[in-house]
DNA sequence: GTTTTGTTTGACGTTTACGTTAACGTCACA
DNA sequence: TGTGACGTTAACGTAAACGTCAAACAAAAC
């Protein structure tokens, strides 16, 4: 892997625009060193790649950009003493707890995403059969009045 | 349970403004009825307050308004027919796939938090130790140049 | 019967996360 | 030497998801 790499390059990587990479670095998560004759253009460093690549981690999970940024920086933040250390952890366990009601939630949305392809693929197959037995006129009559209510 | 409820009764369950709940409203999320006199004040049926619980479960793992609203209509649209069904079938599993891939996010944030976590408590009794060693002076020497940067 | 409490409809304001020009610099190369 | 391809700053625009008033009416409480 590159141990340096242009807007371009990291815009490619993560299917990104330029635009959006340069607005993190107004936000404080990216800090490109710069270089060329007059200075202006940036260049990243393995550390901003990798800070971008959890920031999108981040954002898939539905963090805003000023979150991922405050987790990711107490990730590389000072952590040489133990008052540094009791509060890094408690910052952990707070992400950490989180999480893990997000993947309650998850579970839950999967869960009944299952049970609702179990019926329908139930439903569908006792349609395909009405079909087969060939009820010209009254076809999938049987699957009338499915589920049609949310589920609880 | 009760079988309506007001728009603050809504608010104060789940912890919204009111002023959210119509907007939910404007979004298409929402069809309370109308009640008094003047026929004026909303009437939110179990079905409201259901589709209201999906999205907010919808928002917390980081769904858009009319993303949750796409879902939740098709899974209390109509299924009477084989094609709707399989038109069901294929946003269930599409559904499924997004839910799959930010499972696996969440379970690599997870697995970086744990390690961070173990390294934080291994290096804070280390430092304690020290601390009750007496080394005045000399505290948490050893916690030193911790890891200072970011995961890979 | 009036004061509180709740609800309604606008309508404008705000924050987040970029998109979208505009106008310009620079670097390889034909 | 000019012509793309890529980069820069600056500034305005936009969509989402509400917040925050205002002005008005209605039901409940005293």
């Amino acid at each position: 892997m590159a141990i340096t790499f242009t807007i371009s390059d990291l815009a490619r990587e993560f299917d990104l625009t330029t635009r959006a990479i340069r607005f993190y670095e107004d936000v404080g998560l990216l800090q490109p060193q710069r270089a060329g004759a007059s200075g202006r253009s940036r260049i990243y460093s393995t550390r901003d790649r990798t800070r971008l690549k959890l920031t999108l981690r981040a954002k898939r999970l539905g963090l805003s950009l000023v979150e991922a940024k405050e987790i990711i920086d107490s990730y590389d933040g000072p952590r040489d003493t133990a008052p540094q250390l009791r509060k890094f952890l408690v910052v952990l366990s707070e992400h950490r707890e989180k999480l893990e009601a997000q993947l309650v939630d998850l579970q839950a949305n999967l869960d009944e995403i299952r049970t609702h392809e179990k019926e329908a693929r139930s439903l569908l197959t006792k349609a395909q059969k009405l079909d087969a037995d060939g009820a010209i006129g009254k076809k999938a009559n049987g699957v009338k009045k499915a589920i049609t209510t949310v589920a609880a």
